[in-house]
DNA sequence: GCACCTTATTGAACGTTGTTCACTAACCCT
DNA sequence: AGGGTTAGTGAACAACGTTCAATAAGGTGC
């Protein structure tokens, strides 16, 4: 194997990220393997674990990245509209982000197999991209007590969660005709209509 | 290697199909290998491929084992009290079991990496797990149409799957203090107070 | 009772995987 | 230019699912 150039550390390693990111876009998660980046960035597999201490450490970072996407997404869309119509449209971006990017999904949760602790930024990436749920979920209704509004936001994050889950697997079909948005849609309506009887 | 006395084989089958339940219990997806197995039945890797065709079919009727164990269960749970109570009961039922066997659980529906097409069985096998609870939905509420039913009911089973997909894998708590028993009785509340209002 | 045939079982192999490690080549600094 | 530090490598290990030619055992026909 011939010596690559010798390349700032960062350099490389945004390079085995992305190159991480694309295969998994590409092949999915089954084809994402140490070797298979180290092919597609000019080095070899030995090297990867100069940059990174194992895979798993390699998919979290991609992780990382992800929660970052969505995170702009989900402050990128109109603030138009009742916050009601703003939940839903946030529900479906999620949804819609997740079908057009489904291995970087897997990778968020069905990641790694049982590994022992998640590192704590990701709890706070998870909340951050919860608390903007929290606030419209409010706003819909103002005199919803502010721990009750998190634990239904948490409900609802959790079930759009087996939804998704379920479709990026092709598994959905298997339980329902309907597809994740409905059923996301279904559930949010049910939370909502709740809060506000009557809207 | 000695080898094993000649065995009927449908003794064999089913001696390596509880080897891998066990295996699953015990250790958990990451143990189950097909020598794992054999070292267990007393054979060795490649007579495993004798009876099953690959790992994969080993797990496919280790599931239809456990389906058979659901609908076991959910037929043994008392007939008594309001079809809300009931429906709740087994909704805490079908988690309490995943919980206590999770990696049956993650076998069920996070089995196989991206498997082509399912067996036909594996959707009447949901389904009919489902139609226990749509039968009771309608109970509660005599004036809903079957259709719908069966959408509520689909409906809420993915909601159930994502707590339940979260806590197995030990996720659930990054996202919540929430047990995936509380979540989905608020999920089935919300959803059940929608059809009878006050009921 | 012996030979034959069929079937079950095996060991070894292939190609994968993540990961480690001693060696070496490249760079930086004096 | 020479020495030291770092980065990259090839080869190896243990595990995985899976395949296959060779072999041992069981049942059958004579």
């Amino acid at each position: 194997m011939s010596r690559p150039q010798r390349v700032p550390r960062a350099e490389l390693r945004q390079a085995i990220l992305d190159s991480a990111r694309g295969i998994l876009d590409r092949e999915g998660a089954p084809g994402l393997s140490a070797r298979a980046i180290a092919r597609e960035v000019g080095y070899t597999a030995a090297s990867i674990y100069n940059v990174f201490g194992s895979m798993s450490d390699i998919l979290m970072e991609v992780n990382r990245e992800t929660f970052a996407r969505l995170e702009q997404l989900f402050d990128s869309l109109p603030e138009a509209g009742t916050p009601a119509a703003r939940l839903h449209l946030i529900c479906q971006s999620y949804i819609s982000f997740m079908r057009r990017n489904p291995a970087l999904w897997s990778a968020l949760f069905g990641g790694m197999r049982q590994r022992e602790t998640f590192p704590a930024w990701y709890g706070e990436a998870v909340r951050g991209l919860m608390g903007r749920l929290t606030e419209l979920l409010r706003e819909h209704a103002p005199d919803l007590d502010g721990n009750r509004a998190m634990r239904l936001t948490e409900q609802l994050y959790v079930a759009v969660h087996g939804a998704v889950a379920l479709e990026v697997d092709r598994r959905l079909d298997i339980l329902t005709t309907q597809s994740a948005g409905e059923i996301a849609a279904s559930v949010l309506d049910a939370m909502l209509s709740r809060l506000k009887p009557k809207g």
